[in-house]
DNA sequence: ATGGTTGTGCAACAA
């Protein structure tokens, strides 16, 4: 089974781009994030001519995130953290609670946005305790907007206390993880030094000026099935890329 | 270089 995050950065500017890559990874479950629109302009057949079943939680303009799948969800929750901006959805599939999420971007040190980032964090721990999904299958996956270690931005001392490097920022996902969450590809690769999202100015995805913050982390229980775990760099060439790329899971059967 | 790029939606904001 292949499961896989990503942050299109607009769904329908980005829908060409997603079928292509559904089809050429095999991707049974896509979680997205940064679909800026609507329920109602979600282009849901699409998918669903592609034999996916879709769960949409929209906004106008900005955030949005949705889940798809080739099983039948079993239960599907929205907006578990009850927020006024619409960041995460939860869906059962084949018995993994899958909760795909787009962390807050947070802005500069200090700001009221920095400080909503903070707490978010805290609250989808808190949650992920509550529900006590740590002690079954379970994958929160998404856009983190953090890079949790030095070895996962280009330059850890040009960016140290940079938005997405802060010291702050980089406790609370370390803090979230330290429940007993598995970064799968950081588990598999330990040395490995791989980005998933480069800045749209100054040529930073040629110059590779890229950072690691779109995350797949698995409870324990999932690790005797965990097979690969891979980064789909070459989404960031195309024509009108999003500034993200995907992270694919596979599980064993 | 107080810059640079993309998207939404039509000016300004968020990333």
């Amino acid at each position: 089974m292949r499961i896989a995050t990503w942050n299109v950065n607009s769904i329908r500017s980005r829908l060409e781009h997603v079928k292509i890559f559904l089809k050429d990874n095999n991707i049974d479950i896509l979680g997205m994030q940064e679909l800026k629109t609507e329920e109602k302009h979600f282009p849901f057949e699409d998918f669903k001519s592609l034999h996916y079943y879709v769960e949409v939680f929209g906004q106008k303009a900005y955030n949005g995130v949705a889940l798809i799948s080739r099983f039948q969800f079993e239960k599907v929750d929205r907006n578990v953290l009850v927020e006024s901006e619409a960041r995460t959805i939860l869906g059962v599939v084949r018995g993994i609670h899958i909760l795909n999420v787009y962390f807050p971007h947070g802005g500069e040190y200090g700001s009221e946005r920095f400080f909503y980032k903070l707490e978010f964090y805290q609250k989808i721990k808190n949650y992920i305790l509550k529900n006590d999904f740590l002690n079954t299958d379970f994958i929160l996956m998404g856009d983190f907007n953090v890079a949790k270690d030095p070895i996962d931005v280009w330059d850890p001392v040009a960016l140290n206390g940079t938005i997405g490097f802060m010291k702050e920022e980089r406790e609370a996902i370390t803090d979230l993880m330290s429940v007993g969450l598995i970064d799968a590809f950081r588990y598999l690769y330990p040395d490995v030094q791989e980005f998933t999202w480069w800045d749209y100015t100054g040529g930073s995805f040629r110059r590779n000026w890229g950072m690691r913050i779109d995350y797949i982390l698995i409870s324990k229980s999932l690790l005797p099935k965990l097979k690969n775990c891979y980064i789909e760099k070459t989404f960031r060439k195309l024509e009108k890329p999003s500034d993200h790329v995907p992270v694919v899971l596979e599980l064993l059967d």
